[in-house]
DNA sequence: ACATGATCGTGAATCGATTCAAGCTACGCT
DNA sequence: AGCGTAGCTTGAATCGATTCACGATCATGT
């Protein structure tokens, strides 16, 4: 209720709001001893800004937006960490909307962060469109787009190579021999189990192998649940593939825990390759192989493009930031 | 840059601006014709509330502050994520912080969201004691401690009923026939385990049992990688126990694991309950027994409590809710 | 026809920080 | 001493929505 203000300050230090409002923001137009006197009575007073006010002036806040389609999936939530640390580490505030997947709800969360006058944006779109973020850009906020490739050369974007991942692993996959290799996935509408799957096919090709040797088979979502679900589809194929690669870790888990208790041996077998290297992928049933993606790097850039993008005062020059995945090697897949 | 105000949708509709303002606030107190032609004009204009300058005036934001040890613990993400969504219903934001066990980025969180005025606070302190917390509702925010029991009475608080999580984990261990029982846990300096150690030791009363029954095993965080570690030191015990609860199922995902890896027969030779039944324990590697925490009720719950704390004009009661957990038997615990 | 209310709409004041043109000092130089 | 100037400080205007005392309009009853 009592909110101390800068006139208070102002009153105590003997000087007029002005010269407060400088002490805070450009301490170097101060006279050393307005700085002590100033800071002493903010201190007194325990004085802290009020950042609203700040904002309704400056037009724009010391805020980001991020939108991200689920926080449960360890991938996402290492991402919002990445994004959380660094604009921490600036004072800005992060809002954290989760869409789920859901047109509906993104659009609620966009124009939940319209009226919050965000500075910038992160966000990994479901629906919104070009036209959309463009207005978003429009009314003032940079806007960076995580984890899926920018639909227009001015939008900002950070994304992982999962072409290169897709091929990475399935390279690996045929240098051990298999030619009969499914890839568990949840839906290709989502750019990366898209360009994974074009990252296998690229694999194939490099091989001179037909594209058959890659059978896909598509779970609704990256749970273990769905994983375990896609053992069972998995072991009813004739004939039955003997290497899996799969969109996440979590699907990737739950199908090798399944296989192991359908007895099959692993990577004997069925080898098993998963994607993301979460911390639980070390210390799975079997220490899983898995495609390593750059999550709390992608977090943290993106928070940085959009930092610098607010920060500009004009000359910005989109960037569009691509990050290297890495084969992590462990046991479900060397015999 | 140009954010369309509520003055020009005044003037196109050709009414002043506390009519605007009125039909979105109060619709009730404006004819039916003004409140069309408002709305006519706030359509066409694509006008978006700036909730900054609402916030300035009325000294009180839509805006929820939340912060959590940790994001990427499952258990933590639910809670998040029970938050965000009944938050979101609300049309509030959400500004998610984490404050990673450090008790200097507990205080760097909470002074950002007082500067940012924030109309709730939804915490687990790790380091603010009750005086920090009083000194920020006193500024105007309500404040919801979450997970942990409250320190005064004059603070509201939702948690779960770990004491009772404890005892039904170790009764059912007992009832099993184990004698010799390990519980491996994150520090007890963090409530929840206290109170699960509690729980335990009030169960072996019950069975008029020697408190030695059960040995405790300290690991610094609650990962899958210290899980594994615990299950090493457990097997080096002597003599050895032959059940084993977790403070969380990412502990004993990782202990599981471990131990089978090792050759040990679970449930046969070493038993298994874990706590807060995440989406993965029911496709571990062996189906996990676990002490389930209605974590997203506890989020919801607590956003409740933080919204009703908020917006009641002066006479709020403060409330404790506990939520009682649940033992869901799998099988890692019978033979 | 007039008084009485009730119902609506108006617009100026307000929240707190920022900004910038203008004013003030003090110092150096001639 | 006089003048110019660099360096500080000041304070009023401003951002956009809300609020509330006041004024306008209209219906009803006598």
């Amino acid at each position: 209720m009592t909110q101390t203000s800068i006139r208070e300050v102002a009153a105590r230090a003997g000087v007029s709001v002005g010269t407060v409002s400088n002490v805070l923001n450009r301490p170097a137009r101060v006279s050393a001893k307005m700085r002590v006197r100033v800071q002493t009575a903010i201190d007194e007073l325990g004085f802290v800004r009020n950042e609203t006010a700040r904002q309704l002036r400056v037009g724009r806040s010391r805020t980001l937006g991020l939108i991200l389609p689920d926080t449960i999936d360890p991938f996402y939530a290492d991402v919002a960490r990445g994004v959380e640390e660094t604009s921490a580490e600036a004072g800005l505030a992060v809002i954290v909307c989760s869409s789920g997947q859901a047109a509906e709800r993104e659009e609620r969360a966009l124009e939940l962060l319209e009226r919050q006058q965000v500075g910038g944006l992160l966000i990994t779109p479901v629906a919104a469109g070009p036209e959309r973020v463009a207005m978003l850009r429009r009314s003032g906020m940079g806007v960076v787009l995580v984890d899926r490739r920018p639909r227009r050369p001015d939008e900002c974007s950070v994304r992982v190579d999962y072409l290169a991942g897709g091929e990475l692993a399935v390279r690996h996959l045929l240098e051990q021999g298999h030619r009969r290799i499914a890839y568990v996935t949840a839906p290709l509408d989502a750019e990366p189990n898209r360009d994974r799957h074009r990252g296998a096919l690229r694999a194939l090709r490099a091989a001179g192998l037909s594209e058959d040797v890659v059978t896909t088979i598509v779970e609704p979502r990256q749970t273990p649940s769905f994983g375990a679900r896609a053992a069972t589809r998995l072991l009813s194929l004739e004939p039955r593939p003997t290497a899996v690669f799969c969109s996440s870790d979590l699907l990737a888990i739950g199908l090798l825990n399944r296989l192991l208790r359908s007895r099959v041996k692993v990577p004997h077998d069925i080898a098993i390759v998963g994607s993301d290297d979460i911390e639980l992928a070390a210390c799975a049933a079997l220490p899983l192989t898995t495609v390593a993606q750059p999550r709390a790097a992608l977090g943290q850039a993106a928070a940085e493009l959009a930092l610098s993008e607010a920060d500009d005062t004009g000359a910005h020059q989109h960037r569009h930031l691509v990050l290297p995945p890495e084969l992590v090697i462990r046991e479900t897949s060397e015999v």
